[in-house]
DNA sequence: TACTAATTATAAG
DNA sequence: TGTTATAAATAGT
């Protein structure tokens, strides 16, 4: 769409390439929210342009969420052919080409814009009502636990958490001894040291995949 | 784009969602194909349908590399804040054309509407954020935390919260070993026993649960 | 699945 | 950034 027809390459102007990824960025998580919307489909879009910058859209569940399930499917669920079916399916097309012709007018329906954002907001709404889930786990009213097996879960849950903080703390402490023990030290290497220091290295991806760790606030 | 103008809701007719899902579906992912070559982006894409079934695209890196990239970028930079700028410039581009086309047949203040709606986007905004800023006690990364005062707030909160829990399953037990020692009872005042157990007085963090109670489950 | 009318996206300016 | 002519996507059939 576009004055002519553009062929699929990388664009070599550094600006026109800046501002057809600027237009198509927006035009494609466009199209990711209303597949989203109207299929009631589960949609992650990940997008990092040459530069480094991030551009994300996920429907009314959160990217994480998402990916954990894509990762914790069978390896033989997630195979590896899905681009190579698209573009062989392109490849047909491709072969048989047609023309066709074009009219013009486009009213604009505000009304329809606005329900659009309505929906957007019940999307926002939902993420809101998973976060009031997890946010439960931690702040409901254990008066309203019903089942010792429930009460385990949090238990747990919380256990976990306080360890870590626990953890944390300590070493903070350590930290804290280190630099009274150094105190020739110039600021800036204190703060070298303070900030340097190393978290243990998660092991796998595990703790993405988690439910209530899928959220790193 | 088709005969008629299509609202931006789920589609009711199961079928009718299947063809639209399998139509953009692909179209989803050549623009996202397109995206990735003209302009060098590596994207990533996933779509789980109602069904559970999976599409994926990635660009010339696995969307595994994308993932993990996604994953390791510190926390403030994959903000949850995507879909609200999306939300916003669609709001923004509402007015304006209200603006523009003010002249016709508009009985019912658009403006108004919208100004409305902004409102609804700012509060759930604003109650976002607060929620985050709770779970963030809980879930937070303890790595993040950088003083022993904070940690000892949180390890506070956490151990508090955890003894509640664990009182509420001691509780559970003792009515549960109730129950067995009173088997003659009829079912609805077993029923009647458990849930009328009563709750002492909540002490302490009363501070959380103001909010996220308007909210049932 | 293929067609076509109508909508939508976008290349160029 | 906003506009416009044209290409592309797609809803209904």
């Amino acid at each position: 769409m576009g004055r002519v027809k553009l062929q699929i390459k990388k664009i070599e102007s550094t600006t026109n390439r800046q501002v057809t990824f600027s237009k198509r960025r927006n035009g494609l998580i466009k199209k990711a929210y209303e597949l989203s919307v109207l299929c009631d489909v589960d949609v992650a879009l990940i997008m990092f342009s040459p530069s480094g910058r991030l551009s994300v859209f996920s429907g009314n569940k959160s990217l994480e969420e998402i990916m954990a399930r894509y990762l914790n499917l069978p390896e033989h669920e997630r195979g590896r052919l899905h681009n190579q079916e698209y573009l062989e399916k392109a490849l047909g097309k491709l072969k048989s080409e047609a023309d066709r012709t074009n009219q013009d007018v486009s009213p604009v329906s505000v009304d329809s814009q606005i329900e659009e954002i309505q929906q957007e907001i019940l999307r926002y709404k939902s993420q809101m009502e998973d976060m009031e889930k997890k946010l439960r786990i931690y702040e409901g009213d254990p008066w309203e636990i019903n089942t010792i097996c429930e009460a385990e879960y949090r238990e747990q849950i919380l256990e976990e958490t306080l360890n870590q903080v626990r953890a944390r703390k300590v070493n903070l402490a350590q930290q804290a001894a280190q630099v009274n023990g150094f105190t020739t030290r110039s600021a800036s290497s204190i703060f070298g040291l303070v900030s340097s220091s190393k978290r243990p290295r998660s092991n796998s991806n595990a703790q993405f995949l988690g439910s209530h760790r899928a959220y790193s606030l």
